[in-house]
DNA sequence: CGATTGCTTGATACCTCTCAACCCAGGTGG
DNA sequence: CCACCTGGGTTGAGAGGTATCAAGCAATCG
């Protein structure tokens, strides 16, 4: 299970290594010339959806979240990427999602036309498009099994396992996003995710630095929590 | 919003008719020689999760669904499958899913090897494969959406309005699903759905011929309970 | 400093689940 | 033919989990 695109490789998030490390498509395989680099601070949209799906986007550094809004504005994030991570892939015209920088972060943007041009004449380029999509089709599912056939405390707990995968030193967690963010990707509210991790706290399952660093004290338990 | 692999021209479930025009992939467009016809009853299993993914299937008459167990015995179904849908797509070795005939039903299996080394050859395909695992990446996205966000009359509206897209006469939907497949469709228990559909007969938004059939005598608003 | 933002905690409401009983149609066998 | 059984569906009562509403706390930033 993973939150986003991710190789099963685990890499620290510096930028060069994250580049030539984690992503599937590099400029070496295929993805075509880089565009620009682009910078966005915390909060800011890279992509509305509805926008006109006209490039795709590399995480440098930083955590985007790609998110669904209803139109009484119940959000749904369907996945955070850090670097590496490839999103804004789109088979229509337009963008399916909106996608915000989560905190300060770095992207690369590459020109769609030029990647379809290649895609049809290399059959190597097709076959990560592919790769890429079935990829994060068994995200997506998986996260539906998620969010509709687990309870609170599972849920929290798949997100603490699954994010401590991205954290560089194993048993410490750094949570980039708010609680809304938390609560936004597990269907929860924000006091919910807050109380179920007082709770694993006081289960000494976790231990808080600061309410965004969390050392997973009993990180077997926590696992255990998802069959 | 589509249940199943679902392109947008809508048909009966003639089998011939269904080839011709609901399937992306045919005989004609790149899928390898047809695979032997198989039959199922009702139940059967068609393959199970962690099976050798040695094919792919297309449903010509009957629905299929294809779903994800926890260890506990909690079932999620990811997607139900109707005439000309394919399924059992898979980037790695083995199904993550398992798939059940939801009613008696007749599906043709592909080789896969054989798909595969189409696909190194011919563009065509490779887009095609492509575009499938993005529509159903769409379908999956769309569906956690409503897992994650959405109260069960929400839910239930939306599967009614979504499986009566499937029937031949619009305004009068036939569930071939049991209440317990709605249930683990929506993320729901046996008795919410039916408690919700008794609620929609009282409200007059649909009225039951049968406990499978049903007429949608409101469409509009089952509709609007989709924000 | 005061204001703001993110987070935590408490009290309560309500939605959905759980457990149980019951109904109904269909099939089976005496 | 009818009693019985079974499986699917409905309904009720009550419990429980999560949401809602509200207050308070800590850190950050003008």
């Amino acid at each position: 299970m993973s939150l986003a695109f991710a190789p099963s490789t685990d890499v620290s998030s510096a930028a060069a290594q994250a580049m030539a490390m984690r992503t599937p498509w590099t400029a070496e395989t295929g993805l075509p010339s880089m565009g620009p680099v682009l910078h966005f601070t915390q909060d800011r949209e890279i992509y509305g959806e509805g926008d006109e799906a006209d490039a795709i986007f590399k995480v440098v550094s930083g955590v985007v979240r790609t998110c669904k809004f209803l139109s009484d504005g119940r959000r749904l994030i369907d996945a955070f990427h850090v670097a590496g991570d490839i999103f804004g892939v789109e088979a229509g015209a337009e963008y399916s999602f909106s996608s915000e920088a989560v905190c300060d972060c770095t992207v690369i943007s590459y020109r769609r036309r030029g990647l379809e041009a290649s895609a049809s004449q290399d059959a190597g380029l097709s076959q990560q498009l592919f790769s890429y999509a079935m990829r994060s089709l068994a995200r997506a599912q998986v996260h539906a099994l998620l969010l509709g056939r687990r309870s609170a405390v599972e849920k929290v707990a798949a997100f603490l396992v699954d994010w401590a995968t991205h954290s560089a030193n194993t048993g410490t967690v750094t949570l980039e996003m708010t609680r809304q963010d938390i609560a936004d990707y597990l269907g929860l509210t924000i006091e919910t995710v807050s109380r179920t991790l007082s709770q694993f706290e006081r289960d000494a399952l976790i231990a808080f630095s600061t309410a965004r660093q969390i050392r997973l004290t009993h990180p077997a338990a926590l696992r255990s929590l998802n069959s």
